[in-house]
DNA sequence: AGACAAACGGGATGCCCGTCCCGTATCTTC
DNA sequence: GAAGATACGGGACGGGCATCCCGTTTGTCT
């Protein structure tokens, strides 16, 4: 590969990371080429379709999630990390348009998209969530694609950073919610 | 107004209802004309934007949506009515796309749209909600919006109608995390 | 029943978008 | 430094959509 095509293809997925997490899934592949300052035939010779390059970056996402995860389940106990990863993924989702069109889960599947790479986010969520639920610290009668509805609902407060509060309130909700029942 | 006029826009109102509902705010204007059968002038001389069509149809269902919500307040308790019209919404939401679309707040402010018509969502459930709160029966740091997110949430998981029982689970976990904290 | 206005259907129009293509420019290798 | 391959840019193309328009049909009123 020529030392520039690697180049623009650098170009090319920082811009449409920043593309897709300012306006979401439905940015033009011409915003995209316009903002990393390439023709859009470098942008489809690169990606074939459009759909190639948002599942590239949602992949890249969801690596960054996974790792995350990682982290937490290190350094703290069952029902912390569990709690710190839904509050990442909210805060990550209300920063990124491109990441919480792909989390609602409306109209692309993540899931199969991100199958078998091992950073598929209801398969990292359920890791956590079974460890807190064997540890008594999160009612056992809910699954991972329950609680990526949930973030998905506390995403969709506070949009785009705004209004920090509210989405730290819906997140206080659902965590609230899904403690063991008394 | 002629009759055959009153006749079809009636017909493009419970077409476009339901092809709405099935499919979404993304229909297209030829597919409610189809569904209605009618051609796609008599829709836009009825209706002179998708948008317009779009925003009688929602506010159609915020009506329904008050009425149930004025039901309940009256036969029921504070908590009671505020736990029933949560659960009516997202069922609501669940069978109709297009509903959804709107709750969910991503491009179509029903907040806007409905502001004086006395139907908003927001105020109809903020009432609900306050009468809750000052019964002890809600937390009192959350206000409307942050329940309107935590519905839509609820609506993701399910769409369509299908996994009921999932969807009545995140709707028991948002309405526990809802109870004031003990 | 006849005449006029109102409404209809669906093709025409213009816009936007994703993808493909090809003449031109750039890089790599010898 | 020259030759060949590789990649680039951005216009061409095809498709889908919302909206507009006009020749035709249908309802209404006298």
């Amino acid at each position: 590969m020529r030392a520039d095509a690697r180049r623009n293809r650098e170009k090319v997925l920082r811009a449409a990371y920043e593309a897709f997490a300012s306006e979401g899934r439905g940015v033009s592949v011409q915003e995209i080429a316009r903002r990393a300052g390439v023709g859009t035939g470098t942008v489809s010779r690169h990606f074939p379709t459009k759909e190639a390059l948002y599942e590239a970056i949602v992949l890249d996402r969801m690596e960054v999630l996974a790792g995350a995860a990682e982290g937490f389940a290190a350094e703290r106990g069952p029902g912390e990390a569990f709690s710190a990863f839904l509050g990442f993924m909210v805060d990550e989702g209300a920063l990124d348009h491109g990441l919480a069109d792909a989390l609602s889960g409306d109209g692309f599947d993540v899931v199969a998209a991100a199958r078998g790479t091992g950073h598929d986010v209801v398969e990292v969520l359920g890791a956590l969530l079974a460890r807190a639920q064997e540890a008594g610290e999160v009612r056992g009668d809910v699954d991972a694609a329950d609680v990526k509805a949930l973030v998905s609902g506390c995403i969709a407060r506070g949009r785009g950073g705004a209004d920090e509060a509210a989405r730290r309130r819906t997140v206080a909700v659902v965590l609230d919610g899904l403690r063991p029942r008394a």
